[in-house]
DNA sequence: ACCGTTCTACACCGCTCGATGCAAAACCTG
DNA sequence: CAGGTTTTGCATCGAGCGGTGTAGAACGGT
């Protein structure tokens, strides 16, 4: 009925939320992309709208690939939910450093966005908020049943351990993005988990 | 001998630091800056050189405040070392609603940097790298002396600890800027204590 | 083979960016 | 009060920004 596309949209949304991640919402223009994406200008707005559309679609896309590993992690019944922590804080080291660019980590999408713009853009800060949610509630439920099987002993409450670990992960982020080395995240996310099964 | 300023520098440092503390390095303009700074282009250019000169001075008068900050805290002899550390933690959860901002955290100066520029601009981080090292030794010489006397009762490398420390730190500032509420940053902090007193 | 539709290439829009030039104004020194 | 120096206000610069218009190329349906 038409021409079709010469590009495939998914491989750029893709190729667009790594360079997002890389540098960030205001210091990638548009011309970045296109030239990253191998693509026209007309093409990538006739695909995507805008620069801030095309964002929310990366930004939505890292989250449910980010969040699909997360729960193969943390719904894994063949481990024990402390152990499952465990593998998640392990899964989020190994991808910091198989997503490495330049010698550097990248952290991660959410956190650098929420630190970049949830403050000042209520559409991002309401994806944000919504994904926060999903994972604090995943978190609170592993929690919750290591502490019936008796291997998360904190007598805290599930939901501020969840936010704990939560907060820790950002703070790992933080510090590979800062240029931390494996180890030292690795023993961030040992100590981590001291809190937890003290 | 010549014409005299008609601001104080210093003030101007200080707000130009406050506002690239809210909004970023790259979302705020040079004109904005004159703006909240209430003064004209050429003066902000004659007495800053540049935006970039600018807020690497503006950066290193956060880090300069923060530092003293922390300082007056973790050398309080007059506490124990793990009280040091617990008072660390509620002095940045404090400041955080101190300087809220429209019903908004907006987190540590330090860590938005590191977010935003650490890994494109070598100066910047370099100023960063700098303070983090401050930072952490600062920690490892508190929890050094709170396992000699006791209170901190974790075996782990102090200097792991620090680390550890330092990234919960940046977590809750992670938090803090995604909306989180004083209660939720209050839980963290107390939970991050049990990993050192376990 | 042609038509209708979509996509692609390229030029271009108005605007804002960081930064500068210049002349008038304001001050201190002598 | 005149001379020398810096600051200030305003205009302006070239570059890059996000976004658009348009003409023609490339397809599928008939």
């Amino acid at each position: 009925m038409a021409r079709p596309r010469t590009f495939d949209e998914g491989i750029a949304l893709d190729t667009a939320m790594r360079l997002f991640w890389r540098k960030g919402y205001e210091a990638t223009s548009t011309r970045d992309l296109c030239e990253t994406l191998g693509l026209d200008r007309s093409s990538v707005y006739n695909a995507f709208n805008s620069k801030h559309e095309l964002f929310k679609r990366a930004l939505t896309h890292y989250i449910e690939t980010t969040t699909a590993a997360a729960t193969e992690i943390l719904d894994d019944h063949t481990r024990s939910p402390a152990d499952r922590i465990r593998a998640l804080f392990g899964r989020i080291i190994a991808d910091e450093w198989a997503n490495r660019h330049e010698d550097r980590n990248q952290g991660c999408l959410t956190v650098n966005t929420t630190v970049e713009l949830a403050g000042r853009d209520p559409e991002i800060a309401a994806l944000l908020d919504r994904d926060l949610r999903h994972r604090l509630s995943a978190l609170q439920v592993v929690i919750g049943a290591g502490r019936a099987a008796g291997d998360i002993t904190s007598r805290r409450d599930p939901a501020d351990l969840a936010r704990y670990v939560n907060s820790v992960i950002a703070g790992i982020r933080v510090a590979a993005r800062g240029g931390a080395g494996r180890a030292d995240l690795e023993a961030v996310a040992e100590t981590a988990m001291d809190a937890l099964t003290r």
